[in-house]
DNA sequence: AGGTTCATGTAACCCGTTACATGATTTC
DNA sequence: GAAATCATGTAACGGGTTACATGAACCT
């Protein structure tokens, strides 16, 4: 189930905007906010590998006239039915929990894979782990606080509004398309 | 230099509280929100071993009158003063790009092992850090948005976010650690 | 007596890190 | 023609994931 790393899920998403090459993506990583993933050769061209391996991409030398020779990668049918697959998928606890950037790379390229409406529908599914587990956690500081340093409760404080704040973003998104879907709408 | 793994930090910094056994962490990690580690035996025993094998722990078996038997773990001097190095090196910017966890488990056990002074400088180094990349992540924004799509510039925003509010989270602890210093010199 | 929780471990696998290697093309 | 950049790779290593294994103590 588990099929690709997130940079695998990274990689794939970035070239089914546009064939790029590994030094594209290289690039990407080192120099616009994407670069959370790593842009090491060693990390992406066995990446890239392995997902044409995987029949998720496939790949074509280039070396039109005079110019260095690039390996352009492209995502199959099966590549992107995998990514959408991957994008869609419903959203639990744990995944805010442990896996908050990968729902964020998701949300990411949400847009041009799968749509408004499948962005619409993530964003209330996130909202509504994120306003169940919220209350948790400030149970948790109020009980436990007591007995904790302070730089060990003001580091929960810290991660409870970033919590929050993902909160806020998600329902100010959701009012952003709600908007823009009405606006279509009445043309 | 980088002696030990995110994971083998975290242990180190809760058997420093007081001496714990393997089990103990497993807890920690899957009933606490510091459970953004993994409790798995798999993760957990291993790094143990490889802590102890480093000198920066030893262990006892503990087997006092029909409890179950159980390891238990305490830092050396050596670990402390690793655990010391770690903790109060220096901030750089790719610290906050690409590691803000290591940073906040850094600061959650600031107070017990280094002392507010170095919790203070913590923050207003990160502080600074901070308010240097967040204006080139909002110009990111502003010069590249025009050409993302809505959900990519929706994400992007929201990373931002989570910058700012750490920020701001930065300031306020600030404040704290300055009003209780007062009070205790008042004393 | 049997199931649950406590408690500690091990082994195969995956994949990112770090470092090294290679050659072609552009730039000065 | 030397240096910098473009472009793609490989190999050793570390460590987390997943799954399996084992046994003691506690509960009913």
């Amino acid at each position: 189930m588990k099929e690709n790393s997130l940079l695998g899920y990274a990689l794939l998403g970035l070239i089914h905007q546009q064939p790029r090459s590994g030094y594209d993506l290289r690039k990407i990583f080192a120099n616009t906010p994407m670069g959370t993933f790593s842009d090491s050769p060693g990390a992406i061209y066995p990446a890239l590998q392995r997902l044409e391996e995987r029949g998720f991409v496939t790949s074509r030398v280039h070396a039109s006239s005079g110019l260095r020779r690039r390996r352009l990668f492209r995502p199959t049918s099966s590549g992107k039915r995998a990514f959408r697959a991957w994008q869609t998928s419903s959203i639990n606890s744990d995944d805010v929990i442990h896996r908050a950037d990968e729902l964020m790379l998701r949300f990411g390229f949400m847009d041009e894979t799968a749509g408004a409406a499948q962005a619409t529908r993530f964003l209330k599914a996130l909202a509504k782990e994120l306003a169940a587990y919220i209350p948790i956690l400030r149970k948790f500081l109020k009980v436990q606080g007591a007995g904790m340093p302070l730089s060990g409760k003001l580091a929960l404080e810290s991660g409870i509004r970033g919590y929050e704040t993902l909160l806020h973003w998600a329902k100010s998104a959701l009012g952003i398309y709600k908007r823009s879907k009405k606006r279509g709408a009445r043309k």
